[in-house]
DNA sequence: AACTGTTGCCTTGACAATCTAGGTACGGCA
DNA sequence: TGCCGTACCTAGATTGTCAAGGCAACAGTT
């Protein structure tokens, strides 16, 4: 089901490898991180991590591609900034558009996983 | 967040719509809809409609292509038989190593819309 | 017999998002 | 000076889905 899913080998303690993204999901949990708050790239990746206790990993070649098109989107906007820790860094923040895609998102997930559980978890 | 998401235009009762694939669930539904018995491509798709209440579309340019990848892979069997209309038909039914890749995949769908529902739902 | 709709399978090409695997640059610290 | 962590960026490959076709056979109608 997961994109990239090795099979094969032993099973041994997959349980703790971090999940690879569903392709599709990312934009909306870049808008929800955003809509806390302005944030940097690698900050959003890691604090994304942090919230979902590194259930999820945010590769960069799948960030900034997101971030741009985000951006051209209209989704969200950069200005540049200096990091807490003192390092050139890039910020974005939720437009109003942005926003309302995030609704529109969150909606859409919540209907297509009420949908997949009707399959996949029926009720025993 | 569903891959094509189109936007612009009125948003005038799009909840109707029956949502695109989130990449990768397409082989979960199957095998999981296999796992209550042999069926052939079409009957499948028609039952995966009817059991989400139509709230998933399964174009057959997605069905074909995953059947043939998971019949490589070896989750899956064919057979040619008739259809309950008389028709031919190729039967698909589970392999045992389909029925632990449904294991496999079910517990990282479940890890997986956790995470993401602990950033996009958090509790309120 | 011809027509039409439904069933059922299949393929080609385009497309979009993610991942892999690199790279640059700078700050802080030993 | 060297090293590690931060922070950004990109090219190319891979993958899965979708759009848009097409083919064949059966059932029912006229």
């Amino acid at each position: 089901m997961l994109a990239t899913c090795k099979q094969g080998g032993d099973a041994k303690d997959m349980s703790k490898q971090p999940l690879p993204l569903l392709q599709g999901t990312l934009d909306a949990l870049i808008l929800k991180t955003l809509s806390r708050g302005p944030r940097h790239g690698y900050s959003i990746a890691r604090w994304l991590e942090e919230a979902t206790e590194d259930a999820l990993q945010i590769e960069e070649g799948s960030l900034y591609p997101a971030l741009y098109r985000m951006e051209r989107r209209g989704w969200i906007e950069a200005e540049w900034g200096i990091s807490e820790l003192n390092r050139k860094a890039k910020f974005y923040r939720l437009t109003p558009a942005g926003s309302a895609q995030l609704e529109t998102e969150t909606a859409q997930w919540e209907s297509f996983t009420a949908a997949v559980a009707k399959v996949l978890l029926p009720v025993s």
